[in-house]
DNA sequence: AACCACTCTTA
DNA sequence: GTAAGAGTGGTTG
């Protein structure tokens, strides 16, 4: 406990024992692995507090056994080093620091001092130079060292011998030579040399392509060092491998060169100033005062904790890693009985005031609806701590003339007080599917923010994983725990009730789960971002997503009611007419519709031969099989397909578009899914305005009916083949990239290096084979796309091979990786898991995922890339004064939006500007991202 | 009423 | 060959 009436009671003849707390890396850890709390001046300071507690177990252990007798933190003052000069690449793709962490950094100095315990920083030395620098001064010096990091880089100082280790204080482990021997494979003085050859992208050292951490160790532990290796490529036997030595020994050489630190620079403090003999009392009690740290605070003053101390303080206390046992995270189980109903005004205050206080907090919404545009708000709910939640009703019975309505206070006013917290950017809220909530909030103009959605947190950690991303399947996965089913309380079907009938005591203890289970899956997952590197796309595509989709899902796209019935009525002539030719060349009536008495009549009565499909051992009758039928003179296939395109057009769009326009707003919204696709597209329902007709003339006419509102057009904005691009820039296809480049025929080119010559067949050729390749390619699927023979596929693919060697080896570095680690990543690092399908022994299952996993890396890109677009989309638009162009929907490559008249132009160029730097800054692409962009009246003539 | 198989629409 | 959603018929409970 620091306190400086302590007296000094390490003896004075013992070694000096000096700590050096590697500060600047501790406070990133601590960052992503403690939830964003704030102090009690709103300012974010999760960071700082996990930093002050590390410094006061440290400072717990002052004058103890093996506890320091002197002390220091050491920082990083300058982002530019001597190993700026060396390799112009050093640290260059480091992204900018997390916004709510860099107001931190200041404090973090502010905490050093509190403690009285110096804080050193040299400019153009990186903290750990300076470390080494103490760490071998005081070693001369006969002084024991202990080095406070988990930095693998301050591994190589490490030398038991001479007492010099280093202390893990996250996870609280020391770490010794047999700690590094396990890790490395080889003892400290040899960790610089594996990590010259294995290369770090975080800091971007290059070291040696191909080369991991398990060959780098194997080799460092054949040859012993560096140079050997250098020197003993004859020996090596894997060529890759051997090669690789060869092409970029002199990246070795530099990554050898960067991973050294530095020991010989000036100490900045001699030694002996680091002394610490106790901690004053005084900076550290006006600190942890001024911070609102209260827990620290009591333990510091000895008194008992204060009232309104406790939430905040045991739900730090819980978060507070104890991962050396690894024992089982601590279970609360759910206890349905201490959930609240709220129905005054003094208990919603005291709960709003305590997610106020502490600066995060669960929330859910009931509706009597689940289409959240029509739906009217219920109740709220409000979660502060497991099982510490309540239910606020606002809108139960009275809806009829038997039920009364309960005692609840009014909306508006459950509104009011609410939208201060709700909007305050100090209180982080928790959500599960906060799209639907934000849209509720947003009706009633509440802007809720800042958020942490745990359903897009799941799918950007576990997507492709055999589990879904729904509140109650992820309760039963993390938690074991049954959530009360929505059916106990509404029933189902023609029975089923809206949730405002459903008494309090039922909606509290089925609402109030829901968002408490939403904090506690919060808690659980925040940590996990950081540590599988799912932070980046969560925080910087997926998230921002959010609040962005919820309000193209507001504003809908107008359809014209009356042309559609105008269509559906020509549609169901034409359908009826066919229906009488049909039966006519069938010899009778039979349901059209069904593939089962369409195989019978086809294939029975008429008695035509074709095969039989799969397990059901039912007759196929794809397009496929009618065409084949249709192109033999077949009357009756040709009508049926005539048949099965009109009923597909006025049954899915004409019939049930209508069926979805919004009596209010004249418009249909439909519902975008963030977690929709494996890949992290987008996906559509209810209804799904990404499958709309385009390709045919009878179906782009329903194209025709989403308008633009009166004073507006319709703007369309597409990605000319996207994912074409990304492949060539993924792959590193020298031929197609140029082909971007040049604005030149992708396919042409194509066709040209394939076959030699360029004419429409082979055009057409090389485009399906191209698109092949993107999902992953077969040579019998090729040849059965292409109608010609296996061999033939086989050929074409290996010409393609042979032209692109690139692709051939993107392919196969795909599958060495997600066949190794069991996930895909796009360029923006999202993942999509692969296991166990892709080790599956079946070839069929296995042959699936390869292929999936080829295309995923992909689709993904492309899908982040226009999420990141649409991200920044309005922003851009109000800095150029065209606030009133409004973004409507997505459709995997294109954004579709309204536009005032008049601002056509001026929009196109954001929006293609936008869209086109999409992947900057993170990514710098090989090849250019050219938008097409149109407009009109309606959809159909903005393409 | 709930589910599956089949078919068809999109990128 | 990738990724989706939706309507229909037909079976099951």
């Amino acid at each position: 406990m620091p306190d400086a009436s302590t007296p000094s009671s390490a003896s004075e003849s013992a070694v000096p024992h000096l700590y050096l707390v590697d500060g600047s890396s501790y406070i990133f850890r601590a960052y992503h692995r403690l939830p964003p709390l704030t102090n009690k001046h709103g300012q974010p300071a999760g960071a700082v507090y996990g930093y002050t507690t590390m410094l006061w177990k440290l400072a717990d252990s002052l004058n103890k056994a093996d506890g320091p007798t002197h002390m220091a933190v050491i920082l990083d003052a300058s982002e530019h080093t001597h190993r700026n000069e060396m390799y112009d690449q050093y640290k260059a793709h480091r992204p900018p620091p997390p916004e709510d962490l860099v107001p931190q950094f200041p404090l973090i100095r502010v905490a050093t001092r509190a403690f009285s315990i110096p804080c050193i920083e040299e400019a153009g030395l990186e903290a750990d130079d300076i470390i080494a620098c103490y760490t071998v001064a005081a070693k001369a010096a006969g002084w024991r060292v202990t080095i406070v990091s988990s930095d693998k880089d301050l591994m190589q100082l490490i030398d038991e011998d001479a007492g010099i280790d280093m202390l893990d204080t996250m996870n609280d482990r020391r770490i010794g030579r047999a700690e590094v021997l396990e890790k490395f494979g080889v003892p400290p003085e040899k960790v610089g040399d594996v990590l010259a050859l294995m290369g770090d992208s975080v800091d971007n050292v290059p070291g040696v392509p191909g080369i991991g951490p398990k060959t780098a160790s194997q080799l460092i532990q054949t040859y012993g060092d560096l140079e050997t290796v250098l020197a003993s490529t004859h020996e090596i036997t894997k060529p890759k491998l051997k090669q690789s030595l060869i092409d970029h020994a002199d990246a070795a050489r530099l990554s050898r060169e960067l991973v050294r630190l530095v020991c010989d620079a000036n100490l900045p403090e001699p030694l002996e100033d680091l002394s610490l003999k106790g901690i004053p009392l005084e900076p550290l009690q006006a600190f942890l005062e001024d911070q609102g740290f209260k827990s620290l605070l009591n333990r510091l003053t000895g008194s008992a904790p204060q009232k309104g101390a406790t939430v905040v303080n045991d739900v730090m206390a819980a978060m507070e890693p104890k991962r050396a046992a690894q024992a089982e995270p601590e279970k609360i189980e759910v206890d349905r009985s201490k959930y609240e109903t709220v129905t005054d005004e003094d208990s919603l205050d005291r709960w709003i005031a305590e997610a106020t206080a502490q600066g995060f907090v669960a929330i859910d919404t009931e509706t009597d609806c689940i289409d959240c545009i029509i739906a009217r708000l219920v109740g709220v709910c409000l979660a502060t701590a497991p099982n510490k939640a309540c239910y606020i009703p606002v809108g139960h019975g009275g809806g009829d003339l038997l039920s009364e309505a309960p005692n609840q206070l009014p909306l508006d006013l459950v509104l009011a007080k609410l939208k201060p917290m709700l909007e305050d950017p100090a209180v982080l809220k928790v959500g599960h599917n906060l799209k639907y909530d934000w849209v509720m909030f947003d009706k009633a103009g509440i802007e809720v923010a800042p958020i942490d959605d745990t359903m897009v947190m799941s799918f950007d950690l576990d997507a492709g994983r055999s589990f879904g991303h729904g509140l109650d399947e992820l309760a039963k996965l993390h938690f074991d725990h049954e959530c009360i089913p929505f059916k106990q309380l509404c029933g189902t079907g023609s029975k089923q009730i809206t949730f405002d009938k459903v008494p309090l005591e039922a909606a509290t203890e089925y609402a109030a789960e829901d968002a408490d289970i939403a904090l506690r899956l919060w808690m659980r997952l925040k940590p996990r971002l950081a540590a599988e590197e799912a932070s980046r796309v969560y925080e910087r595509v997926d998230k921002p997503l959010v609040p962005v989709i919820s309000r193209m899902e507001r504003r809908g796209v107008k359809v014209d009611r009356e042309y559609l019935a105008k269509l559906s009525a020509e549609f169901g002539a034409e359908i009826k007419s066919l229906e009488e030719r049909v039966y006519e060349a069938a010899c009778g009536p039979f349901t059209i519709g069904s593939p089962q008495q369409l195989g019978e009549v086809l294939y029975g009565r008429l008695g035509l031969k074709g095969g039989r499909k799969g397990k059901s051992g039912q007759y196929s009758t794809d397009v496929n099989e009618l065409e084949r039928l249709a192109a033999e003179g077949v009357t009756c296939a040709t009508l049926v397909l005539e048949w099965r395109q009109l009923t597909k057009l006025k049954n899915t769009y004409t019939d049930a578009l209508q069926g979805q326009i919004n009596g209010e707003t004249g418009r249909v919204h439909t519902s975008f899914s963030l977690t929709g696709a494996q890949t992290g597209r987008l996906s559509s329902n209810d209804p799904n305005l990404q499958n709309i007709p385009i390709r045919t003339e009878i179906g782009r006419k329903i194209r025709d009916a989403f308008v633009a509102d009166s004073g507006f057009k319709l703007l369309s904005a597409d990605y000319s083949q996207i994912e074409l691009r990304l492949a060539a820039h993924m792959a590193d296809v020298p031929q197609l990239k140029e082909a971007f480049r040049g604005g030149a025929d992708i396919h042409s080119i194509t066709a040209e290096e394939l076959f030699g010559t360029v004419d429409r067949d082979t055009r057409n050729k090389a485009k399906t084979v191209n698109f092949a390749i993107l999902y992953g390619i077969s040579s019998w699927g090729l040849a059965g796309r292409l109608g010609v023979g296996k061999d033939e596929g086989k050929a074409i693919i290996d010409r393609y091979f042979e032209r692109f060697p690139g692709i051939q080896d993107y392919i196969h570095k795909t599958l060495a990786f997600v066949r190794e680690q069991g996930f895909t990543q796009t360029l923006f690092g999202r993942k999509t898991h692969f296991l166990p399908n892709i080790r599956s022994p079946n070839p069929s299952i296995r042959g699936g995922a390869e292929r999936a996993a080829i295309n995923a890396p992909i689709q993904g890109t492309s899908a982040d890339l226009i999420k990141r677009a649409m991200a920044r989309m309005d922003d851009a638009l109000v800095k150029e004064g065209l606030e009133g162009v409004r973004m409507l929907l997505q459709v995997h490559d294109e954004l579709v939006f309204e536009v005032p008249d008049g601002q056509e132009e001026q929009a196109a160029e954001v929006i293609r500007r936008v869209m086109s730097t999409a992947a900057e800054p993170a990514i710098r692409l090989d090849v250019p991202l050219d938008v097409e962009v149109g407009w009109g009246a309606h959809w159909g003539e903005a393409h």
